[in-house]
DNA sequence: AGGTTGACCTGGACGC
DNA sequence: TGCGTCCAGGTCAACC
């Protein structure tokens, strides 16, 4: 499901209502492969812990934790990391609420609610790293990347551009939606080899992917089959998707019919016209 | 080392 | 209704 804007999405409207609430207990389906920490590290973890704030790094989201030991009150920190996969959704919900089939983490709070961690394919992934341990998504935030460190990251690449799009050591968190909508804004064909791309290529692309991304943000994100916020609300930026999903539709800007191919294994849309 | 492919999962849509 | 096939927002290991 969710690449950068949907993440986002997920995270801005968890920040407010789980921030300042401390985690009282836990529960854990336990099924492979969700959990990369075990889930009694987790809950040995998360357990008596406060939430100090939720953020995004990439498509991972970053719960911040803080507690004081049972030996000296000690305060220790921790992070709380969770990748929705292709179909995951972090949601609160009231206690006792109908427990959704696929459900795999419950967390209670103090204040009554609960975090519910819900993943039918099981793609998403789930675990605890300490204040020592630190979380690095690496690559690059695309909407805080500079031109030219853009630039530089498809120098010599022989890969199509889709690719190096989706590629999280490069730039963390565009995916398969905002890959194609943002070469279509740029007009740049998906199998062009990435270090082919003009210096005005590279300009129009990185320009595309953060307009692409800030507009996403601001429609909530995309909701295709299951996506929603940790408020259950849907996104409605798939709407406004100019290439992706539209196979075979006459393209907005000059009603070609809009191709679909395979790059890198994906389902890959442009205009045959407008992207060169 | 960089690039490519298939495996990992469930479920929805579609054709017969 | 049911069965088979294909497709899906993402990674990652195993190959060339």
């Amino acid at each position: 499901m969710p690449e950068l804007p949907e993440v986002e999405s997920v995270v801005r409207s968890l920040a407010n209502q789980v921030t300042g609430s401390t985690i009282e207990s836990a529960w854990f389906s336990g099924k492979p492969p969700l959990f990369r920490s075990s889930p009694a590290k987790i809950a040995k973890v998360i357990n008596g812990s406060k939430i100090q704030g939720v953020h995004r790094q990439g498509k991972h989201i970053v719960i911040d934790l803080e507690r004081l030991t049972n030996r000296n009150q000690k305060k220790m920190r921790a992070q709380w990391i969770v990748h929705l996969g292709m179909t995951g959704q972090f949601v609160v919900t009231v206690q006792n609420a109908d427990i959704a089939k696929h459900t795999h983490v419950i967390a209670n709070l103090d204040s009554g609610r609960e975090i519910r961690f819900i993943d039918p394919r099981r793609f998403g992934r789930t675990w605890v790293v300490t204040d020592e341990e630190g979380f690095e998504a690496g690559g690059h935030e695309p909407l805080d990347i500079t031109f030219e460190q853009f630039a530089s990251l498809f120098r010599g690449r022989n890969t199509p551009i889709k690719s190096a799009l989706l590629n999280q050591k490069l730039l963390r968190g565009v995916g398969n939606i905002y890959a194609d909508e943002s070469l279509f804004r740029a007009g740049v064909r998906p199998r062009r080899r990435a270090g082919s791309l003009s210096r005005a290529e590279l300009r129009r692309l990185h320009v595309a992917v953060q307009q692409v991304l800030q507009e996403a943000i601001a429609a909530g994100g995309s909701s295709i089959s299951n996506y929603v916020n940790a408020l259950g609300e849907a996104g409605l930026f798939q709407v406004q998707h100019r290439v992706y999903g539209r196979a075979g539709e006459p393209c907005v800007t000059c009603g070609a019919p809009v191709k679909r191919i395979v790059v890198a294994g994906r389902g890959t849309h442009y205009c045959r016209n407008c992207q060169k």
